[in-house]
Order: C-alpha cells, then structure tokens, then sequence
RNA sequence: GGCCCUGUAGUCUAGCGGUUAGGACGUUGGCCUCUCACGCCGAAAGCUCGGGUUCAAGUCCCGACAGGGUCACCA
C-alpha cells in the first residue's frame, strides 16, 4: 500500500482521503503504508510542500512505515532521487522495442492537435511518426543530441482489461490508447512510468487511488506487461466533490487539510467525517475510531461514488465531539493547539501596543480566532469608491488566486504580502489604499487593526482566504 | 465530442428478489428553558426514466438520460 503525492502545493483534503484508505488497509492486513513523494515535475514542484504534506498526514495520525522522512528498505522515497532507476528501466524497454524514442517536436504536436480538433476526429492522440524510425536512426539521432521522448509502443488492437475491486472488470480498447510518453525531454519521467516502477520495485501490492486515474491504468497495465511484471490490484476511489458535484476544488471549497486544522477542527473527527464518504459499518453506526475502522474494513463495504464534501455535517460531528469531551480535556486539547504559547506570543505582541487592560486581550485577538466573520456592522466599509460591487468582488478573487501564483506570497509572510499587494496595485490600477481597507474589513471584520500584512500572516492563509472568500459571496449577493 | 466510471430524500449512506425503504447532516414542528445553544420527542423529504426477467425488482439484464472523470513532455 501506499500513498503517493506531489509536492505541488497545500496538503490537499482529497489525499488525506486517500490516504486514509490505504492507512487502514494496511494495518488491517499487517501491509506496509509506504509514502512517497513524486515530484518528477519541475515546474509545478513548490518549496516546502513536501513537509506540509508531512505535517498534514501526521496531525491525522495517518503515520507511514516508510517514507523519505522515515527511510525503509525500498528508498529512495523521492522519485527525483530515483533518476538512475528510470533511465535503466526505460532502457530496457527501449532494448525491447516496447518503447521508442519520439524526436517530434512540441510545435508539430500542438499543430496536430489542432488539426484533429479541426477535423472532429473524435480520438485525439499521437499519429506515431516515430514509431518506425529504424533503431539505427534513431540511435543516430540520439547521439547526435537531438531532444527527444520516448514513448510506449501502446498495441493498435485488441484491449487491456484489468480489475478495479469496487466496480469490476473495466475494458479500454487498445486502438483508443495513445502512445504515452514515458520519459520527457528534460530527462525526467513521467507519471506513469515512474509509478510503475516504483510500484514493482517497492513491493506495492495494492493501489488504492483516486477515480481520476481509472483511464490511466490500461496504460499502467501495458506498461506492467511491457516488463514483464505482475500487475497489483487495484482500487479506485470515488472522488470528492462541491456542492455542484464538480471535482472538490480550491474555487469552491476550502481543501487545505491546514484550513481544516487551523480553524480548530479536531483530527480525528476529521477522520471519522471523511471515512463515512464512502465506507460504512454496514448498520446505524457512524461514530467511529479509525482503530474501528481498521478493525471492521471491508472493500465490499466500500461505495464507488463520488461524494461531496459537507462541511455543514464535518461541523456537526465535531461540534459532538466536542460536547462528549470532560471539559478537562477540553481545557487541554485548546490549550495545546489553539491558545498555545507559540500562538498566542505574536498576537500578544501585537495587542499590547493596542491594549489597556488584561481583560481586553481577548476580545481584542477575537478576529485572529474562529472562521466566518460577521461583516453586518462594516458592510457599507466593503464598499470601494468608484467601484461596482461585482467589481470589488472580483478583485478581490483574483488577489486570492494570484497569491498562490507568487512564490514569495505564497508562503503568506507578512513583507511577502506587502510586497505582493503593492504590486497587485499596480498591475490592476486599484489605490493601495482602497485595496488595503477592503482587505482589513474582510480579513478582521473592523476598520481598525494591527498592521494588515502582520494581521494576514498571524491569522494564517487559510482563514484570509475563508473570510475572503465569504465577502466575494457577500458582494456578489448584493443587488447593483 | 470519443472513452471510462457512477446513479436510494438537498447531502453522506444502509439495503445485496418479498422491508411500513433504515440511520446521519441539513430543513421543520414541539418539549426543556430567563435567552441562546445543547439535549429530548415528532414531521416533511428518496429508489432518474423506459423496457424486460420473475409469482414478486430499489435490488438482476438491456437501453435512455443525468452527473462526474479523462483524453499533456501535470500528477
């Protein structure tokens, strides 16, 4: 078992979910969890996201066997460490003739995209050019230093069936298979290779996944035959949804597993809440342990659809978790996670300089707390002169959206953020200050408050964006 | 659009040929109560549609429709 994501960007909900599957197959069966991290793409790789996918699956509980933290017998467990690995593999394939190398260039591909959509060819993918190079020229071109890919040589006919165990057989027509790329140009694999070898070379015996991958698999399936391998089972998961049954995303919902925690969230009741999407006991009993989970898993058990995520029934659940603690563990669960010195230090700091009295710390701090504010005593303060409503609104998603599309933003520090918004400014011909007042009142509730970037940085990108994306809502309800 | 997956109340689900179709969130009525919340009791709300198979279908088969996913040198 194992559980396999890319570094990519905020610790998503949807592989917590994942992972919480395998976690529980896994020790159900006394099988490793093995965590590994792809990062085979360059481009999207961002920094840090790989300890935050650490930090996330840990809050869970969700603990792995084996993992680049953690070491284990099968490492490397980053696959940008495991090169040498590939190259040989692919190699081998190549030796075969079960791949070839594929010297076209990005422009010809997009060109010949365009030209099948243009024809309303209903299969789009690769003409195979390549494919019948002879080996000798192909070498020769290699050697030359040509750039190129290499790609599987998919079969033109016949199918590839394999097995997903919560929906039976599943068959894919071979002809409507493109030839995969299986190595790119930068000297990298893609995911389907890379995985693949990971998985035979890690012993994975079980991949349990996301639905998104079920038209991917016949090519994993070839790949597997292509070297000769055993194949592992398979199991694909429902995905989550929004509310609109669109595959959860960032737009509509909050998908950090860190907004989850941040804003107070026990973990196992997050746990429990994301184990009934999809697995149930069978009777009446939806209050359960993930050792109870472990103890009573069933893939028959286990419902192929996908689910949306209702934060309203998350909230109920945790409200009764909440309720069904002595109110001394209440005392320490809040004071270990929400009122902890390390948290509380820099709001002091910042309410100090605004402050007269013990008592008015609290009360003061409040906005640094809790979720959704309340804007009826600041609406008309949400209001940007010369500006429509719908105008502001989009404003302000784009300021959330672009930030995670800064580098130096993203990682929501507070000279970051100024540095970021200014420039937002500019590019977007908004007056620092309207655009900062607007962001104060959404973010604190008030007109009045430490400084806005330390304020932005001290509540965390999660609750900014949750806040942010409320008054968007708010905006966009009123008329004009 | 091609291919693939899925289809029980608004949402998460139980059901695996014969049930008054069960539970939970949400909604709603009431009780409790100084208020709110909690708690308790109750209600409304569902088998996507059409064909078969069968004495009998939410349950099996086929088709339609709907939703989703996927068709990258991203995972």
């Amino acid at each position: 078992m194992r559980i396999a994501p890319s570094p990519t960007g905020d610790p998503h909900v949807g592989t917590a979910y994942i992972a919480l599957f395998n976690y529980v197959f896994a020790r159900k069966h006394g099988g490793k969890f093995i965590l590994r991290i792809e990062d085979t793409d360059q481009e999207r790789y961002t920094a840090g996201s790989e300890a935050a996918i650490f930090e996330a699956l840990r809050w869970l509980g969700l603990e792995w066997d084996e993992g680049p933290d953690v070491g284990g017998p099968h490492g490397p467990y980053r696959q940008s460490e495991r090169l040498p690995l590939y190259r040989r593999e692919i190699q081998k394939l190549v030796e075969k003739g079960e791949a070839y190398p594929c010297f076209c260039t990005k422009e010809r591909l997009d060109q010949l995209r365009r030209d099948q959509i243009a024809a309303k060819q209903s299969t789009l993918g690769y003409d195979g050019q390549c494919r019948s190079l002879s080996p000798a020229e192909a070498a020769a071109r290699m050697a030359a230093g040509e750039a190129h890919v290499v790609r599987l040589r998919v079969p033109d006919d016949g199918e590839t069936v394999f097995v997903d165990h919560l929906r039976g057989e599943v068959r894919f027509e071979n002809r409507l298979i493109d030839d995969q790329v299986l190595f790119k140009s930068d000297g990298f694999p893609t995911y389907h290779l890379a995985n693949v070898v990971d998985d035979h070379d890690m012993g994975i015996t079980h991949v349990i996944r996301g639905e998104e991958w079920i038209t991917s698999t016949p090519k994993h399936v070839l790949l597997y035959k292509a070297f000769g391998w055993e194949a592992p089972e398979f199991f694909h998961l429902g995905l989550l949804r929004n509310e609109d049954k669109s595959k959860l995303s960032k737009r509509k919902n909050p998908v950090s597993v860190f907004h989850y925690r941040d804003l107070g969230y026990l973990p196992e009741t997050m746990l429990n809440f994301m184990a009934n999407l999809g697995y149930s006991m069978g009777d009446d009993r939806e209050r359960f342990t993930v050792d109870e989970m472990i103890a009573h898993f069933d893939w028959s058990r286990v419902s192929a659809g996908g689910p949306v995520f209702d934060q309203k029934k998350l909230e109920a659940f945790d409200g009764a978790d909440i309720r069904a603690m002595s109110v001394d563990t209440l005392y320490d669960r809040l004071m270990e996670r929400t009122l902890s010195r390390a948290r509380l230090l820099p709001l002091l700091a910042q309410a100090q300089e605004r402050v007269n009295r013990l008592d008015d710390f609290i009360p003061y701090l409040s906005f640094f707390f809790g979720g959704s504010l309340d804007y009826g005593p600041v609406i008309d303060k949400l209001k940007v002169k010369d500006r429509t409503p719908a105008e502001v609104a989009t404003t302000l998603e784009a300021f959330a959206q672009d930030i995670e599309r800064d580098a130096e933003a993203r990682a929501f520090t507070a000279p970051a953020l100024d540095a970021f918004a200014r420039g937002f400014c500019e590019r977007n011909g908004w007056k620092n200050k309207d655009l900062f007042m607007l962001l104060r009142v959404a973010v604190t509730g008030r007109t009045a408050s430490p400084s806005l970037f330390d304020t932005m940085a001290l509540c965390g990108k999660d609750r900014c964006r949750l806040r942010i994306r409320d008054v968007v809502a708010l905006l966009r309800a009123q008329k004009g």
